[in-house]
DNA sequence: AGCACGCCGACT
DNA sequence: GTCGGCGTGCTC
């Protein structure tokens, strides 16, 4: 028997079916999507790969390796997954293992680890003995890399051998655990002198296991009764295995209830007779949540389940406190900051069907959910459903394609739609319930920072905010102040040879992090110690440019000293508990934060909110500038209190922009009319789907290629077609070009590029849903 | 991606 | 003649 198997190994020069021979001992449960353990290349090191067919026949040439080991008795991809992984690589032309790795947790996934063995100690060199320490055997790990070279010369005089093994590394997570061990108990239990032992043991009698913890907790005795019992035989010690998945008690509040929100109902009316995906546009967070209920509720009648995906780490958190809160329900969770043991526990559970709501980022979407009735993707404008790096795929179209194969409903759901997805339900493409029902209730303030620097004020808090600030206060509300950047400054200036500190590898200004004392790069992480002292020319005159959110906090604390002040820049569970708690029980009077984690932010009584300057979003060098900063506008206001009275302040320096006035106006469908003329003009979504190639390589070569590739798309297209570049992109290190055009089915010309490039040794990034342009 | 191999310059 | 650094090409 042949199997075709896809192996680990994620670049396009291995993106190919490579053909094993299955052993006998193999051949009686191998299934297709099954794990194998693979020898791979000269040295035969151990990867794992897939499989993906098995049959009598190669095509191959050369002599097939045997496949070591077949992992999985039933196979860890299902037959829909491999459906999608495939629907997926044809429309964004990436390796299909890294699609496939997207499919199970990273704790399935086995790593090859590197072995050597000294065959004759006295032969090999000396100063390999302290490597080695008294071993015969060694892992290769980072410790070897200084003696690579004379490692290699004992491999050739064969005083060395190589070895390699792929292994799953997260292991279940086992914990001690006590119980009686009765037949021994009842035949020595008259030798036991202590009597109050004795009597704990009596009173463990039917007792199940318990860890020494539990048991001392419960039957108040010392942990050392514990080891002597079992250290005499009356207790026995066994090894439990544990979920890793972390409980966290919250105060049920209500159950779900019928509702009489005529919008949420037409929502599940519509879901009755779905037969395309739904963008939906709740009139306010409340009853978004409302809606959840609902759907959740809705599928609970039927008996299937509800998957939640959300954009980010917080808004998970928060997803699931809420719906925990409101249903008692058990809810599954997976976003990345957990570890990759407490998402295998999931997954597992996950797999038993324990889970009527999943409440999941991107890091779980595409695993196997069983029995799904309804998909709803929050806040489904975010940037984060669009994969910045390969596979570079489009979740909303992801999600759409399982939900046809599954039979089960997509719902977009976002209080401010972008204006893609709009036009889409504008189209028809979409089935669409908004709720526009959103009159401002509260009171907004434009304040023009280029005036308020002409009356001698160059801070970042303008004396209409001070003076918001402190009423709110006296009101006893609370005050959230939005800042883009964590650090404490966006640029470090020299004054001396008038140059901005860089990222060398993107080209962008550095941050000043004054916690860490670092330089960060924004785009790409990059960062350095902050030496206070300019690269170029050694000056120490640096000025620090662009407030930040430490900046920020730093200055309010020494103009309001009164005020307590504190900021939300972690997006550990934690720390955002914390927060969220200090801020509601009136420990904080500002919170400064970015706009994204205050979406995550429930904040009852929040009085004010501003935009400390809203240009870094609205002046950003990508054409979807506009809607991002009306978008943030949106859902930062959404934070406010019901009090009519409460403030919107926004600081700019160009208060007359388009944008702004269609926010004050309150009109989305006017906003989204000026957006989609300036559009027109520009050759941009939705009248053009724009894409992007990079091409990696040796410098001579890649303007070459990319030139070549823009001609083949312009003798392909034609006119319906407008190619922006080449030109270097620095933060991939890439030539570029950008492409417009209106074609649908520009994916399978994208493949042909992909494959025609794919054997070479220039790398070809066809990246059909790019983020910032 | 990760490995081996081979070419070439710098040195014994 | 030998070492080692780096570019090149292959993986069933």
């Amino acid at each position: 028997m042949i199997a075709k198997v896809v192996v680990n190994v994620p670049s396009s020069n291995t993106d190919q079916f490579f053909d094993y021979s299955l052993p006998q001992e193999f051949s009686e449960f191998a299934k297709v999507g099954a794990r194998v353990k693979v020898p791979f290349g000269d040295g035969n090191r151990e990867i794992m790969g897939y499989i993906l067919d098995i049959n009598e026949t190669s095509l191959y040439f050369g002599t097939l390796k045997n496949i070591i080991e077949v992992v999985d008795y039933e196979p860890v991809l299902s037959e829909k997954q491999l459906q999608i992984a495939n629907f997926i690589k044809e429309d964004t032309a990436s390796p299909l293992v890294r699609i496939l790795n997207l499919m199970i947790p990273d704790a399935l996934k086995l790593k090859t680890k590197k072995y050597l063995t000294i065959i004759d100690y006295q032969a090999v060199d000396a100063r390999l003995v302290e490597l080695f320490n008294q071993d015969k055997m060694i892992e290769y790990t980072e410790k070897c890399r200084p003696y690579d070279n004379i490692i290699a010369k004992e491999i050739k005089k064969q005083n060395i051998v190589v070895s390699y093994d792929a292994l799953e590394i997260t292991k279940d997570k086992l914990v001690d655990k006590y119980v009686l061990n009765p037949n021994f108990t009842y035949q020595n239990y008259a030798n036991l002198k202590n009597l109050k032992q004795r009597e704990f043991l009596e009173r463990l009698h039917g007792e199940i296991a318990m860890t020494a913890n539990e048991l001392c907790d419960k039957y108040e005795i010392s942990p050392n009764w514990l080891i002597t019992l079992s250290k005499k035989g009356f207790l026995s010690k066994i090894k439990v295995k544990e979920s890793r998945i972390k409980t966290r008690d919250i105060p049920i509040e209500k159950r779900i209830r019928r509702t009489n929100d005529p919008i949420v109902n037409q929502l599940i009316e519509k879901l009755d007779v779905y037969t395309k995906p739904l963008l939906y546009i709740p009139r306010n967070k409340t009853q978004e949540l409302e809606m959840l209920l609902q759907v959740i509720n809705y599928n609970l009648k039927k008996q299937k389940n509800t998957i939640i995906f959300v954009p980010e780490i917080l808004s998970s958190y928060q997803i699931e406190n809420q719906l925990r809160k409101h249903t008692g329900l058990k809810i599954g969770m997976i976003n990345s900051r957990m570890t990759s043991g407490e998402i295998l526990d999931f997954y597992n559970e996950i797999k038993n069907n324990t889970y009527p709501v999943i409440v999941t980022t991107a890091k779980g979407a595409l695993f196997d959910y069983q029995n799904v009735g309804t998909y709803l993707l929050l806040d489904s404008e975010s940037d984060n459903y669009y994969n910045d790096q390969s596979p570079r795929y489009d979740l909303h179209k992801v999600i759409e394609q399982i939900a046809k194969l599954n039979s089960s409903q997509v719902v977009r759901v976002s209080l401010v739609p972008d204006v893609l997805e709009y036009t889409y339900a504008l189209k028809g493409y979409l089935d669409i319930i908004e709720d526009f029902n959103k009159e401002h209730l509260f009171k907004s303030k434009i304040v023009d920072l280029k005036k308020e620097l002409q009356m001698g004020n160059n801070k970042s808090v303008s004396s209409d905010l001070l003076k918001a600030l402190k009423l709110t206060k006296y009101n006893n509300q609370k005050s959230l102040l939005i800042v883009n950047n964590k650090s404490y400054s966006s640029y470090v200036l020299c004054r001396s040879c008038g140059d901005i500190i860089k990222c060398p590898r993107c080209l962008v200004s550095l941050q000043y992090n004054k916690k860490n004392e670092k330089l960060i790069c924004p785009r790409c992480g990059y960062n350095m110690p902050f030496q206070n002292e300019c690269p170029t020319c050694k000056s120490h005159e640096l000025k620090l440019g662009g407030i930040g959110i430490e900046q920020l906090v730093e200055d309010l604390q020494t103009i309001l000293p009164e005020f307590k002040i504190n900021s939300l820049v972690d997006n550990t569970f934690e720390h955002f508990c914390e927060i969220e708690t200090d801020f509601e029980d009136g420990d904080i009077d500002i919170l400064v934060t970015t706009e994204l984690y205050s979406k995550s932010l429930i904040g009852k009584n929040i009085g004010l909110v501003a935009f400390i300057n809203i240009d870094n979003t609205s002046k950003m060098a990508d054409y979807d500038a506009n809607f991002r900063a009306y978008k943030a506008l949106c859902q930062v206001s959404e934070k406010l209190n019901d009090n009519p009275e409460s403030l919107l302040i926004v600081q700019t320096y160009n208060p007359n922009d388009q944008y702004l006035k269609d926010f004050l106006g309150g009109d989305y469908h006017q906003f989204i009319k000026n957006e989609i003329a300036q559009r027109k003009i520009l050759r941009n979504e939705p009248f053009y789907f724009v894409n992007r190639i990079l091409v990696k390589g040796k410098y001579e070569d890649i303007f070459k290629v990319t030139q070549d590739i823009k001609q083949m798309l312009q003798t392909s297209f034609g006119n319906n077609v407008f190619v922006l570049g080449p030109s270097y992109n620095y933060q991939y290190g890439a030539a570029q070009i950008i492409i417009k055009h209106k074609n649908n089915n520009i994916s399978e010309f994208y493949q042909q590029i992909y494959q025609k490039y794919q054997s070479t040794t220039t790398m070809i990034i066809i990246d059909k849903y790019p983020k910032y342009i």
